[in-house]
DNA sequence: TATAAATACTGACTTAAGTCAAAGGATTGT
DNA sequence: ACAATCCTTTGACTTAAGTCAGTATTTATA
């Protein structure tokens, strides 16, 4: 469902994709995307559809995920705001690699390729930012890619609460926490495992002090040994 | 050890990232590159090294690896002649994130990072290429990240077989196979395991009837279960 | 706010794959 | 050609994490 082209330029220009384009430029990528509202559980786009351009997310999270042979499902990204995202196929062509699903009520701007890649021609600074945003997602990979290769759940589980703390930038506090606003099914499946284990892993933790866990809110309460888990 | 710059123009036009450019484009980029030749067990950088510039494989395997805390490491690539590496770091900044090593006697090209830059701002085809490449590389490290966190062991391998007898195009025969060279203790990291399992795995396989081990070569006897199990 | 539905937790059990140890093969260098 | 080192295989054992099943809790919706 489409809403107003409201201002949206201002919000454009806090992406690091976007943030040294001049008013015209970015009034032109305006004209030819299309801002969307999306329910909660409400999917973007599957893996397979045709590709037509790629997604801003304004507000709101997203999954973005694959679903394999025997059923299991691969969480690749969990979008936060003001992230771009299925901006791969861009030049590679082919479909959307992946499923994209609203986790709540979310708001997204879609830029159409073809409109995009005109712009990008006669724009080539924004060509090596795209680099480096490409660059930066390559080496995030390459990390994500080590961790499943080497390391368990719980030393996984711990990069991810600090990861989220960073986000959150409550990592400075005393005991620094976290509000987790997705369900534990999906982080199970993004960290690689399944919610039981993720249950009885969040219990381990809590058991030996090193956070605490009520709801969906967790404090570290020995943000040390979090982070030697995590190494 | 620098050897003599030899008319490599005529690989470089093998390079896809390279392939359209002109006579003048390639003599600037040999001008500013270096040949080195490595011995067995050479490293190329370490992880953490200070970024110099990228490489293009001419000859020989490289294997591009990342050690974690726990002394395991993690096989990101496995890197043959006419492929670019370590180009993540051009745009993004920051240091060799992993550590690259021979492992048999190989001959790359180091393109330096600041030259390669200049070049590529004069050339703005070159980066739509280069987004290309990094835009299928995502891709890639997609379906690794898809596989690692909802698969297992012979899946994975069924998988990294039937990669390695396309790449050798040996898939259109009755009975395809493929010769490893690159020890089983590398490809156990690679597809994340150790050797002990993949022994094992190996052997599972035979008694199946899917392949047939002898030594480092393998031939497939029923392509359609390996293809079955990579799904 | 009641009821259904989805999500989360716990226990008992199974299993894939890791660790450890020992031995045979293959490679490498001197 | 030899020793020395590295690679590979195999067996016995351990363990992390998955499956299954039952229950509790939270969240959504009529």
């Amino acid at each position: 469902m489409s809403i107003e082209p409201v201002a949206i330029k201002d919000t454009l220009r806090e992406i690091p994709l976007f943030s040294e384009l001049n008013i015209d430029q970015l009034k032109k990528i305006t004209a030819i995307s299309k801002t969307s509202k999306f329910r909660k559980n409400e999917f973007l786009f599957y893996d397979g559809d045709i590709y037509k351009g790629f997604y801003i997310l304004l507000k709101g999270t997203i999954k973005v995920f694959k679903n394999s042979a025997n059923g299991k499902e691969a969480v690749l990204h969990i979008v936060k705001p003001l992230t771009v995202f299925a901006d791969v196929p861009l030049f590679e062509g082919g479909n959307y690699p992946a499923t994209a699903q609203a986790l709540e009520e979310s708001v997204s701007i879609l830029v159409p390729k073809e409109g995009f890649l005109s712009l990008i021609k006669a724009e080539p600074e924004m060509s090596l930012k795209m680099l480096s945003g490409f660059g930066r997602r390559l080496r995030e990979m390459t990390n994500l890619i080590e961790n499943f290769s080497s390391k368990e759940v719980i030393n996984r589980l711990a990069e991810y609460l600090l990861r989220e703390i960073k986000n959150n930038k409550t990592y400075k506090l005393e005991e620094p926490f976290l509000k987790l606003n997705v369900t534990k099914k999906t982080i199970a499946a993004y960290i690689g495992t399944i919610t039981e284990t993720l249950s009885r892993t969040l219990k381990r933790m809590q058991d030996e002090g090193i956070i605490k866990v009520n709801g969906k809110s967790i404090i570290i309460t020995d943000y040390t040994r979090l982070k030697q888990l995590s190494e």
